[in-house]
DNA sequence: TGGATTATTGCAAACGATTGCAATTTCGCT
DNA sequence: AGCGAAATTGCAATCGTTTGCAATAATCCA
């Protein structure tokens, strides 16, 4: 062993130019090592790979980003619209989440998450497209920003949207066709003998609204009464404007349509601690079919939207589209899963 | 109108450069005007920033960070050691991912999602340590991996870690002292009549095992009969291991003690498909308090811990180690919350 | 043994923003 | 008017990696 060596495991390798310098090369011919690919002497670029992780060398991904002008990552953003409060930790948006990152992953993407509050921040979407942090643009609800979205599409391209489908929209956007989801609902409620419909959620939401047009298709055709309960989301709203809602004498033939699972179990609390029956009095109808929909007491009855299906078209044709490919929209069949509460 | 705004108004400003070409001063001077910070002409200043949000510039955030060698990103690990298939979208971790959000985004930093399986890729770490992405590193959980992140910290600073405490341990964590939770949960099982706890969970998380330890310290102490039923958290298990697990006959003075919420309610569910009364014959105690915990049936009893506080604590100790200051761990705290369940 | 390929490597210019330093202009004041 | 200080601005290097092009070394074939 050379008295070289000793030292030469000391010097800390923080750029390719140090790991080019111990292996005796020049940092072109390093970073084509590690790269692979390119046309590299087969020994030397094992010398070079063995080199690199033995000092524990990672190429900075901030000065390769800016130089191939890719960043291997995409922008998932959050805006929190309609329902200012309402924390990122609905449990809808964390599960079609966690089935974004499990989707990005396996396609060799990091995922940078911003949570956005449009009121207080009038281009949002623009700064986070023009950041050059990110390759593409991952939107989860369109909440009350449609229009922005809309705008935002026209110049940039590798952008998809989870949300609701609106006839002529020009953003690419996955999403269940929330209308046919209500009138499931509707008719589920209906056919067990609903007489009025009250639908708890805001209809500011493009998605909520929708879901409370399909209910009222058929309501309206069946000459059935509906009504909309505004309920936010928010945590620490969500409680008391349910109970504030709720909060009038239930007759028989009154049910109700709930926009969300978690309205759907909140208002069966609320039902619950008035003493009112359900599925006996009032009959219930969630929508998302989240995991704990299966648990409450009575199992909620709810339609079904395939979240994990969704995330996953919603990375492909992101993927389609940063190939330069035009992708169409997505619209996802709902289904109905009936349990107990209606 | 001269002939040259026109074409002016139709120039792409992408680069700093640009912006500087069409503003008439130096690429340096528009960069210090969009700072804000430094000296430059307030007349000067204002008709550039004017300039720049007419024409929807931002400085492109790659470049940036390279020179300035800070990102403005904060990453964030959830290591998935000891349960691989457990989804990124459990409820706890999503819980804290979504606190996480709001208290770095209220901190102007950005975050980088990155789920990991140690098994795959056995310097996860390190490599999101060293990419150079990122400012510093939360890590959601220990998992099985606690002497890797132990090596990490040796040599890596701005890094604070979501999991359980041990004595002497080198970096700084911010968790619940699970071990009293545990001693809690089985006071509370004990009083109540048990004879013999069950404890569901993967003993090969830390987390769990100070738990399943607090709980046994207890029953020990108190001649109480104690077993570990190893469960794990991935949705696709989770039922038909609960079931396993519970299939058994159950007598007065049986109770089980659930390392989450989640597998204490996969339990109760379970326990009332077998005809088993809860809280009549078994009792059931859970751990987190998640927002579902209070609208199962019976309500879940449980042993509380602090997600937003210990949210806000992670970032701030996080914060605090960028600056270069040195930092203790943090052990909260958990309380039972006393439901119906037990 | 030459001359022509082919395989490897090095050089140096990007990528786009920031910032120390120097150069210039503008004041203030005597 | 002239000198010194302060206020602005421009210049050019730098962050660390990638990559087109040129240069060199190795190989082949006649």
């Amino acid at each position: 062993m050379t008295d070289r060596q000793p030292s030469d495991a000391r010097i800390v390798v923080r750029t390719l130019s140090d790991l080019a310098r111990i292996a005796g090369v020049s940092a072109g011919t390093a970073s084509r090592a590690l790269a692979g690919n390119s046309l590299v002497n087969a020994e030397t670029r094992s010398r070079i790979v063995a080199l690199a992780r033995e000092h524990g060398f990672r190429p900075n991904q901030m000065a390769s980003g800016l130089r191939r002008q890719r960043t291997g990552v995409i922008g998932i953003a959050i805006p929190l619209g309609h329902d200012q409060r309402q924390q990122i930790s609905d449990a809808f948006f964390m599960t079609l989440l966690g089935h974004l990152a499990d989707a990005l992953t396996e396609r060799g993407y990091d995922l940078m998450l911003r949570r956005v509050i449009p009121d207080h921040d009038e281009d949002w979407l623009d700064r986070f497209i023009g950041s050059g942090m990110v390759d593409g643009v991952l939107v989860i609800g369109q909440s009350d920003q449609f229009d922005r979205i809309e705008d935002a599409a026209d110049g940039y391209r590798p952008m998809v949207v989870w949300g609701n489908h609106r006839e002529g929209q020009r953003h690419c956007v996955v999403g269940s066709d929330n209308r046919l989801g209500g009138r499931l609902a509707a008719e589920r409620l209906i056919a067990g003998g609903a007489r009025h419909i009250y639908f708890l959620g805001d209809v500011n939401a493009v998605e909520f609204d929708a879901r409370f047009a399909g209910a009222s298709d058929v309501a309206q055709r069946l000459g059935i009464g509906i009504t909309a309960l505004p309920s936010h989301l928010s945590p620490d709203r969500l409680e008391s404007e349910v109970a504030d809602n709720l909060d009038r004498s239930f007759e028989p033939g009154d049910a109700i349509f709930a926009a969300t699972d978690t309205l759907a179990v909140a208002s069966i609390a609320r039902l619950r601690a008035m003493g009112v029956d359900c599925p006996g009095l009032v009959r219930v109808v969630g929508f998302d079919d989240l995991p704990l929909a299966a648990h409450t007491t009575p199992a909620l009855t709810t339609v079904r939207q395939d979240i994990r299906a969704g995330a996953f078209a919603m990375v492909d044709l992101l993927i389609r589209r940063l190939a330069g490919e035009d992708t169409e929209s997505i619209v996802m069949p709902p289904h109905l899963i009936v349990r107990r509460s209606a």
